[in-house]
RNA sequence: CGGGGUGUAGCGCAGCCCGGUUAGCGCACCUGCUUUGGGAGCAGGGGGUCGUGAGUUCGAAUCUCACCACCCCGACCA
């Protein structure tokens, strides 16, 4: 065995880290907390990328970027922004390196020191509302719907490897209307593109939600979330999308004269998802073989093993491939022949179950002979003699099976992990043992939900937007409270 | 920022306690032959500032001190 990978059950967060890694998908690098995203890696993330950015345009955004850095003064004009982020800046002091007294020795220059510090960004909203300000003027140029791709940098504490890097690679969208109602109409239709593509792409169910004031993005009016349940039973928050009120409209003097002649401040809104989609992409469908990639993700869905004694037997095999490899193409699947010597089927089985790669179809002498190929689904294991007549039809609706088995285990096991109660011993105990999320009813203040947390280190993910009005008493107060809401330890 | 751990070949590790030939092992790599339906076998081969810097000593991977880096676990966050 070349490869050994920690199981879920011995220890979690090693079994994620192992895959990870293994798999190829990234690595560590030589600075603290950054990650190196290697190529199998951002090959899917270029697929959530290519997706989402094309949703992005058919709704009317358009991609645009910006400075990677930011003059400190922006971040202080508005108030809980400021707040939100100051803790976990990176400040670009100097720009200038001399040679210090020592050989090789380099040294930041004192004499280079800027006169305003620089922060890399760890989100764009000042230096964009700062830009908006100059390019809005009328209702005219209203509503302006700009994305950007970009890395920032949140220098955490404690990192793990996509989930929480101190650079990160995501698109934030950044957005002005000449109304409230736009404004949050906006906000949820992000939300849902978001919630579309982890269920239907990433084969990942998730809950919309709205979060309480505690979890809110600083500076925001409301913080919608998209929030998923993992294998250990943790909850991951998958996308945000804010509306953000004219709070950054007024820190930064932005307003639009309307059909009447009159001044008002835009309302505005701010959306993003990030590489930490990849880390979710793994702990929702992986298993102890190793990675499972979802076909609507896998840069490559197909993969083709020959088996073979000898190179005229290869040779067969490789004309047998092609064609099968032509039939693949023409239905748009994406497919790779392994014909390298140096490795035996058997590591090559191996190595794709790692990669994740959803099929592999197996061709041998018996199978030649016998018009057959052996077809093995990743997501189940199974394996299966198919007739190569008609095979690529097979193979396509396989794929299908393979990306809707996804979500709907995804589903069962996020379903079986919702559970509701009334008892707050009985919530300590399932946030102990079981795990998942919890529906319970809060009495709608902060220091309620810090206190939970406190004592459970449970936070309330989201109050989910389809949720039903329903009187209750607060699971930890008893206080009057109209509605449950959603508890989880999380990511 | 606290607690723990690790640093020896590309990767994973042993050696260190108790200092002493040329620093080993597995995987990977190179060459050749045999193999190929679930991580091949044999033979030969290449590859090392033992994290860094001081110190102790005739002699340091090994003992002492300092420093650095990374990982894991907690508090803070997408």
């Amino acid at each position: 065995m070349a490869k050994e990978i920690t199981s879920r059950q011995a220890d979690y967060s090693q079994w994620y880290n192992d895959l990870v890694l293994k798999s190829g998908l990234a690595d560590y690098s030589d600075v603290r907390g950054c990650m190196i995203i290697k190529p199998y890696g951002y090959a899917i993330w270029e697929k959530m990328k290519q997706y989402l950015d094309s949703k992005f345009k058919e709704t009317g955004h358009q991609n645009a970027a910006f400075p990677l850095l930011i003059p400190k003064s922006f971040f202080s004009k508005e108030a809980e922004h400021v707040e939100g982020f100051a803790k976990e800046c990176a400040v670009v002091t100097h720009y200038r390196l001399k040679a210090g007294s020592k050989p090789n020795e380099l040294i930041v220059d004192p004499s280079a020191k800027l006169e305003e510090e620089l922060i890399i960004r760890p989100t764009s909203e000042t230096i964009i509302w700062s830009t908006y300000k100059k390019w809005i003027q009328s209702y005219r140029d209203l509503p302006l719907l700009i994305n950007q791709w970009a890395n920032v940098v949140r220098w955490e504490m404690r990192t793990k490897l996509f989930l929480r890097t101190s650079e990160f690679f995501w698109q934030e969208g950044h957005t002005a209307h000449a109304t409230r109602k736009e404004a949050e109409t906006e906000a949820r239709l992000m939300l849902q593109i978001y919630a579309d593509f982890m269920e239907k792409i990433m084969a990942v169910p998730v809950i919309k939600g709205v979060k309480t004031a505690n979890e809110r993005f600083a500076g925001a009016v409301d913080t919608f979330t998209v929030e998923s349940m993992m294998q250990d039973g943790k909850a991951l928050q998958m996308g945000t999308s804010h509306f953000l009120g004219q709070n950054f409209a007024k820190a930064f003097d932005v307003q639009y004269l309307d059909k009447q002649g009159k001044l008002n401040y835009v309302w505005a809104t701010s959306w993003g998802v990030s590489t930490r989609l990849m880390g979710a992409l793994v702990m929702a469908h992986s298993d102890d073989e190793g990675l499972v990639i979802p076909p609507a993700l896998a840069p490559i869905q197909v993969v083709i093993v020959p088996i073979y004694r000898n190179t005229d037997q290869l040779s067969e095999i490789s004309n047998a491939a092609e064609k099968i490899m032509a039939d693949l193409k023409k239905l748009e699947i994406s497919v790779k022949f392994d014909n390298d010597d140096s490795k035996k089927p058997g590591w090559k089985f191996a190595e794709y179950e790692l990669k994740g790669i959803p099929v592999r179809i197996a061709i041998g002498p018996r199978d030649l002979a016998n018009g057959t190929m052996e077809v093995a689904r990743r997501d189940t294991r199974e394996k299966s003699i198919i007739n190569m007549d008609g095979f690529a039809n097979e193979i396509k609706s396989l794929l299908d099976s393979i990306q809707q088995n996804l979500l709907q285990k995804a589903s069962i096991f996020r379903n079986e992990h919702l559970t509701t109660t009334d008892s707050f011993d009985e919530f300590k105990e399932i946030i102990e043992n079981k795990g998942g999320f919890i529906s319970a009813h809060w009495d709608g203040t902060s220091e309620t939900e810090l206190k939970i947390k406190e004592l459970t280190k449970a936070t309330i993910r989201c109050i989910p937007l389809d949720n039903k009005l329903e009187e209750g008493a607060c699971i930890f107060t008893g206080k009057n409270s109209k509605q449950r809401v959603l508890f989880a330890r999380s990511y």
